[in-house]
DNA sequence: CAATCAGGGTTGTATGATAACACGACAACG
DNA sequence: CGTTGTCGTGTTATCATACAACCCTGATTG
């Protein structure tokens, strides 16, 4: 038996543990929107790290967006709640409702984006999903390869709609819900299902072929409307019960600073 | 007369543009999912730079779950696709075509938003909506208050949604737009455009407060179409004539390794 | 054959030094 | 008095080097 290990040793690096103190700091108000954080050699001292780990910690808060620095001023915490990247809790995810939301999220773009594919698809495109289609039908309902052919025709649908950003969206999105889907575990199998994912997919896809863009639209919210009810959702305003995700220890590293660093929170 | 020069400075630190390398080798497909990175020893010679840039660029790029590494054995590509962040790259938005594309994808959620509004708006966020145009019909059009209050206009709309994950994703979409338009800096205004934004506004708010679902639909295809108008783009399928911002020549310094970096990109 | 251990390679952290830049003080100048 | 130029100080950005912690491999040893 292969114990699995993986994924726990969430990265306790120094600088994470210094970004998130400050984080804490910024997130917790003590220090407001436009306010000069301590100088690097300060925070070091203060952390009892060394300078570099300070650098590697607000290098990342400032890719995160929380703050900005500018040489020979200094390092301040920025005006807007403005993040540049965009980031999904994955505990928050665990609430249901938090999970009905972003099932919805997503229902709005795949619905979206196969009206832009019935309207923008090229032949490439229609082969790809073909092809994708194929391997579902060639692989046992739930398996791995059904799963990954599955993303690949929605991942060549999103493609279809010619929007890059429809795409980046659209795989974070279900990525995130996908996610949540596996941990929760709580999915049931069974042939008729494969037959009635199946069927909803080529409707999908004939749709799109046809150019059909209501149609398309249609197609893909009963596609979806159909997942949520095998994922134990039910459809319109009812909640779901998603399993909560164990508590992982972290290894000991570095336990004087950590402690340090954890105490002043 | 009050020249803009401010937001030019996007900071181009040398970790930015290792980071950004990196990314693309893996968005590319030259680095695949498993494989092992250069060691940072490597990847400082072959950048040109010292070891501590490349550790600030790596561990961003870990902070953004693209990579993992591990002490004693190296640096590696994230097995799944799976960044656990969204971003959108600042350059590449200055494509003319990339800016579209995010236009359209805003306008998918805002108008899908408006819908969700329509059927869930409580009091509340119709007083909100409401202060928020008395904000705008009180500030000069174009102003820092009145850009304010167009957002916080459709702030509260998404919020109306009732659902987080909407208003996060439509905050984080505008904010790239409306950064890129701002850059651009290429909008005239006029008291015509004033009075026209502003009925636009209007007219999503009564159907929203009328709990007029297509209606809402409706007046924010309409209000999205004219803002495209008035930032250059032509509606529909046409193309964009964005004026390409024009390129900042960054104040020259490590020119010889941004040289080296862009170029193997 | 199995256990141990030595060595090299790699990341994590510390430390000191230098360059680039911002800002205020202060003098020189009109 | 106001403006400009210069300098010194403080800060970030980068470099360079060294050491500690850790993984992996392979030889040594019992």
């Amino acid at each position: 038996m292969t114990l699995k290990l993986d994924k726990v040793n969430r990265g306790p690096h120094l600088s994470t543990l210094v970004a998130s103190s400050i984080s804490r700091e910024i997130a917790q108000g003590r220090l407001k929107p436009g306010d000069q954080l301590p100088t690097e050699a300060a925070l070091a001292t203060t952390f009892g790290v060394s300078r570099n780990v300070v650098r590697e910690a607000i290098a990342r808060l400032r890719s995160e967006g929380r703050i900005w620095s500018q040489q020979g001023r200094g390092a301040f915490v920025a005006e807007s709640n403005n993040p540049t990247v965009l980031t999904i809790d994955y505990e928050t995810l665990q609430r249901a409702d938090s999970f009905r939301n972003l099932f919805e999220l997503r229902g709005i773009l795949e619905v979206q984006a196969a009206a832009l594919a019935a309207k923008r698809r090229s032949d490439a495109d229609l082969k790809a999903m073909g092809d994708a289609l194929s391997g579902m039908r060639a692989a046992p309902y739930g398996s791995v390869a059904w799963l990954r052919s599955d993303l690949e025709f929605h991942r060549t649908v999103a493609e279809a709609t010619r929007n890059s950003y429809m795409g980046q969206f659209l795989v974070f999105v279900s990525e995130r819900v996908r996610e949540s889907i596996l941990a929760a575990g709580n999915q049931q199998k069974s042939d008729d299902m494969a037959r009635i994912t199946l069927g909803e997919h080529e409707r999908i896809f004939a749709a799109i072929r046809n150019g059909d863009v209501e149609g398309a639209q249609a197609a893909m919210r009963d596609h979806l409307a159909g997942a949520a009810l095998r994922v134990g959702l039910h459809d319109g305003e009812a909640a779901a019960e998603a399993a909560p995700v164990p508590e992982v220890p972290s290894p000991v590293r570095h336990s004087r600073l950590r402690k340090a660093i954890r105490g002043q929170a």
